[in-house]
DNA sequence: ATCGGTGCAAATTATTTGCATGAAT
DNA sequence: ATTCATGCAAATAATTTGCACCGAT
């Protein structure tokens, strides 16, 4: 995983966003864990290193790099709004005790009887597992 | 479907929680609809039959009925938090033109694949689907 | 008089907006 | 000099907390 200022820059540049230090910053953070983390779990995360930046410019941050497609933005029936910089169509497992969230492949679940469904012309399918996260070798 | 006061202070009193006039006003409304409505809506609602009540109370009001297992709450992907009286585990189905949100009976879907995904331990599976609601006859 | 429960004002948290500043032409 | 983009202070929206009030004992 390359997370050097160059390749950032190059990265945000591709998808026309000005890159200016809170934006590397941000994005040096986010667009490479695999964590789901909240708005405000991004600014914690990213003043350790570049201490001074607002929230605000984070959640704009943020809000700029979901308009972009560098990331997705959920919101669980449980807790507040993530970002996810998997930006592929996918599902989600929910850890029920500790919250983590981890992405299933979109092609590893199928979903079926939508086609009897009457009246509706589905065009996106998701699905939201919950359960346990049985800590096997990491 | 029977909206008369008795009944919803029966309802109420059974789930141990005290019918006073802001509850019963916010449980006849939110109850029997299959509107998904944020807590928002439910305060403009409840207004019109009852003018004097603060969204605070709204708020505190539908996170008891949530508690006590009477509403359900949900936050999608979009739009803000909503409830919902359905309270059997359910699917949704989402009009991306409307933001309508109708609920699909747990039964008419299945997810397979579940089994075969390793280190997870799944007690529960919700789908979401997106689209076009076809307008029928209505 | 005291206690427990209620509703709401105020506080807190979450998010967006609008404007002062600085860079580019 | 003018324009345009940027980051942040302040405004707004969303939600929770804590306390004054009231009814029952």
């Amino acid at each position: 995983m390359v997370h050097d200022a160059l390749h950032i820059t190059e990265l945000l540049r591709a998808e026309g966003i000005q890159p200016s230090a809170q934006r590397v910053a941000v994005a040096r953070y986010v667009l490479f864990t695999d964590d789901h983390p909240t708005a405000d779990q991004v600014w914690s995360e990213v003043r350790r290193d570049f201490p001074v930046i607002s929230r605000a410019t984070v959640y704009n941050t943020l809000n700029l790099f979901a308009e972009k497609g560098l990331l997705q933005s959920h919101s669980f029936d449980d807790g507040a709004g993530v970002f996810d910089a998997n930006t592929e169509p996918h599902h989600h497992f929910i850890d029920e005790e500790t919250g983590r969230i981890v992405d299933i492949p979109i092609d590893r679940l199928r979903v079926s009887g939508i086609h009897e469904l009457e009246g509706l012309d589905v065009d996106d399918v998701r699905v939201v597992l919950r359960g346990r996260l049985k800590d096997g070798p990491r």
